[in-house]
RNA sequence: GAGCCGCUAGCUCAGCCGGUAGAGCAACGGCCUUUUAAGCCGUGGGUCGUGGGUUCGAGCCCCACGCGGCUCACCA
């Protein structure tokens, strides 16, 4: 104890004299019978249902009315005058005042609200009333302490800006910055509104492995891993896509997955390790279809999430609420490098190159390109006019890769040779590659329908929708390395 | 992986040309029964990210390391 100079081990400093402090007031309120920690108290309404239910009136009216409240949730502010006090409680639906007055609550609770710190949760039941400045508040004639808090809260005005402490400590950046509180309440209602978008036409959502004996679905390197019993080595899965067009094999003809994907590479503003990807495939449709539902889709959840189909972003703009521009991504390249465009033969690898360093930082407003080169598209179909690129298209916004879809390749025999060219890049070192699936290969020779498939970066469109600049501000917890310590 | 920037009290931040550490909030002790960043009086709180070096003297200059941010490279 810091004011205790006999004990010379304990540093003195201040965080643990707060520390300190704190654990003697729990302390004191296990002497007066209160436990510090508690648990089953009964909640009679939220801040909100207070606030809906009575904001309205005037103080007289609630004079006469006496309308009661029995609320709890953490004192965010404390503001105390003695023989009274007035604390602020949040709860998951907002803030509301309570006023303890000594005389109304009796010396023994009295006595526990003086235990209470800001952080602290507490209960208060009792009439709710206008203060003299107008403010809906709880008097409070019955105060039951719920849970004590040993740590201090960041401080009130500024709240927490140190980014690492918020990366690392998310629940002090939810307790102190409202702003967080409302971007991850929107990355939920986004989520919630896909998910119904897609079963309201019919789509299944389904659960495929996360744990993949072989690496498929995407461009990435894998993370490993093992299990013991069997003696196998695993791969997180980089995309569920085999998985998902197995399933539309087995007559599952529309199927989608919202969940994590793992790939093991750089971490950025634009990459966490592990990322939440929606994967949807739908028999029976093209890649033509799936650019008129990606807008219809991306206009109702924009409307939904940020109010509006016409997007604030970082200082722009972004219109999702008219069809979005289409251009092939050889037209594209052609605009700022008509050489690489006109190269004959096709030279995929330069065009692909040309268009990710020149164009795609440049198409702010949504944009699908399409028709990507076979090269790059191992699992895409070939365009049946020219068979040198796919049936594909990527999104783009905010010069940023959001979706990425094409018509399946449902053909074995392509697909075999496609599968093949991946093995011999991999051979030659290239650490992105896929493996040779055979099981996919018979899936393939089962029959896959005509089938059109699409992945959207969840993530990503949520940085869109609540303008956040880095993907750690819609990702709860980021990846970090370890604390030092 | 490379470059640049940051790291000072629990939090938000000052700290000049190198001279021995500051404010506000929070905490602690008082006063205060309708406040809204409540107010008033008083008190304590620091291994200045870590480790070396230069110097009579380092929060400040130099080197290394750690963690973080941004940019670039690769991907969604």
């Amino acid at each position: 104890m810091a004011s205790n100079p006999k004990d010379a081990t304990a540093p003195a400093t201040s965080e643990q004299e707060i520390y300190e402090a704190r654990l003697r007031k729990a302390t004191a309120l296990r002497e007066k019978g209160v436990n510090p920690w508690g648990n089953g108290h009964r909640v009679g309404q939220t801040a909100k249902e207070v606030t809906d239910a009575h904001g309205g009136k005037a103080a007289e009216a609630l004079e006469t009315e006496k309308p009661r409240a029995s609320v709890a949730g953490r004192i965010v502010a404390i503001r105390s005058f003695g023989k009274a006090a007035f604390l602020r409680l949040r709860d998951r639906t907002g803030e509301l005042q309570a006023y303890v007055k000594k005389d109304v609550l009796g010396e023994a609770a009295f006595e526990v609200y003086g235990l209470c710190d800001v952080g602290d949760f507490v209960a208060v039941e009792g009439p709710v009333f206008r203060t003299r400045t107008g403010e809906l508040s709880v008097q409070a004639e019955r105060f039951t302490f719920l849970t004590k808090a040993l740590r201090p809260l960041p401080e009130k005005w500024h709240g927490l800006s140190d980014v690492e402490t918020r990366y690392r400590q998310r629940y002090l950046d939810l307790v102190s910055n409202e702003e967080v509180r409302a971007t991850f309440r929107k990355r939920v209602a986004m989520v919630r509104a896909i998910r119904a978008f897609l079963d309201g036409r019919g789509f299944m959502e389904v659960e495929t492995p996360m744990m993949h004996p072989l690496v498929s679905g995407a461009a990435a390197r894998p993370f490993t891993t093992h299990h013991n019993a069997l003696g196998l080595d695993l791969f997180l899965r980089i995309a569920p896509e085999l998985y998902l067009k197995r399933l539309v094999v087995g007559g599952f003809e529309r199927v989608y997955e919202l969940n994590r994907n793992f790939r093991n590479e750089g971490i950025s503003t634009q990459h966490n390790p592990e990322f939440t990807m929606l994967e949807f495939y739908q028999a029976h449709a093209t890649y033509e279809d799936l650019m008129s539902l990606t807008e219809e889709l991306l206009r109702s959840v924009a409307i939904e999430v940020a109010g509006s189909a016409q997007v604030p972003y970082q200082g722009q703009v972004l219109d999702f609420g008219r069809p979005f521009r289409r251009v092939t991504m050889i037209d594209a390249v052609r605009e700022v490098a008509p050489d690489i465009a006109s190269r004959e033969p096709l030279d995929a690898e330069a065009l692909v190159q040309a268009f990710e360093e020149k164009v795609e930082g440049t198409l702010v407003q949504p944009t699908f390109v399409t028709q990507f080169p076979t090269a790059v598209s191992p699992l895409a179909r070939r365009n049946d006019a020219d068979p040198r690129f796919t049936d594909r298209f990527e999104l783009y916004a905010a010069g940023r890769e959001i979706a990425n879809a094409f018509s399946e390749l449902n053909d074995p025999i392509d697909q075999e040779g496609r599968f093949r060219r991946q093995v011999e890049a991999k051979q030659k070192g290239d650490e992105e590659t896929m493996d040779y699936d055979a099981d996919y290969i018979r899936a393939l020779e089962t029959g896959l329908p005509p089938t059109a498939g699409e992945g959207i970066g969840i993530d990503r469109l949520a940085m869109l929708l609540t303008d956040s600049p880095s993907i750690r501000d819609v990702i709860l917890f980021p990846l970090l390395k370890p604390e030092a310590k």
